[in-house]
DNA sequence: CCTATAGCCTGACGGC
DNA sequence: TGCCGTCAGGCTATAG
């Protein structure tokens, strides 16, 4: 599930049950995750060490600890956080054991082990390396910028926002949303839009991107207007009524309604 | 530059 | 119940 919301409260997740915590022990339970790292080397880094702080870019969450490093956590498609004390709670899919001197443990939970985690010297340098974008929410990614970035594209509007490289932080879910609320059809190409779709496009990603976040990432607590909860064959368009629909783009599945996002604007 | 596809993993779901 | 195909909130490599 994770995307941007959902790895922002992740974060607020770690923050506020892991940190400053001397880490007791690691256990690698599956080492394919591992990212440019030995189950022995990880586990050396790690030991006596404890989490600081974190820092997020787009699907990444990022951990500092004390002395020097950052431990690197990606989620992949599915994956989550777990903390715990009972060894009872204890599950098939928690990956990585992180056990804590006050004997808690933080779980990586990793049902499908499509995520990577590692260990970094340098954040700025890892991001830089993966030729990420900037972070869909970050404070100086304003109008300006966004255009800036889209600038002279000719890919589709739904493939771009998706674009790791482009922008951090959106899949395949909230692209959805985001095109919805910016009456944005999700294959049409960026040299079609004009200045105002642009400033559509932009407000209404952070506007549902900090939605996301305020809700928990729960499509539960989401607004009515939303599509997101609706995205499967046969739903209902919240604003018209008439049936959502759907289409490929970039080998995914998304969904839209033509009430709102027309092909041809 | 851009699109589509397959593969990596595991499980859920629907059809027969 | 069992088997089979399809699909999934991500990313990468590869081909056109």
């Amino acid at each position: 599930m994770p995307e941007l919301p959902d790895v922002e409260v992740f974060k607020q997740y770690l923050d506020a049950t892991s940190l400053h915590q001397r880490i007791a022990d690691v256990d690698v339970r599956a080492e394919r995750l591992l990212w440019d790292v030995s189950p022995q080397r990880l586990k050396d880094t790690l030991q006596g060490r404890s989490f600081e702080a974190t820092r997020r870019h787009g699907k990444y969450l990022f951990v500092e600890l004390s002395g020097d490093g950052w431990l690197m956590l990606h989620f992949g498609m599915s994956g989550s956080l777990k903390y715990f004390k009972d060894m009872e709670d204890d599950e098939k899919y928690d990956r990585l054991l992180f056990t804590f001197d006050n004997g808690y443990h933080l779980a990586y939970v990793s049902p499908r082990k499509l995520g990577r985690v590692g260990i970094l010297e340098n954040v700025d340098k890892f991001i830089g390396e993966k030729a990420l974008g900037p972070d869909a929410l970050a404070s100086d990614f304003d109008l300006a910028t966004f255009r800036k970035v889209l600038e002279g594209k000719r890919s589709m509007a739904k493939s771009t926002l998706m674009n790791q490289s482009v922008i951090a932080g959106i899949g395949n879910i909230y692209s959805d949303e985001i095109l919805f609320q910016a009456g944005i059809h999700p294959r049409i190409t960026l040299d079609k839009l004009d200045e105002a779709a642009l400033k559509r496009l932009y407000d209404a990603m952070r506007e549902v991107l900090h939605m996301g976040i305020e809700r928990q990432a729960n499509p539960e607590r989401f607004p009515r207007d939303y599509i997101l909860p609706r995205r499967d064959e046969g739903e209902k368009c919240p604003l018209c009524g008439g049936e959502v629909q759907k289409v490929k783009v970039s080998g995914r599945t998304g969904y839209y309604c033509p009430c709102r996002q027309r092909s041809n604007p």
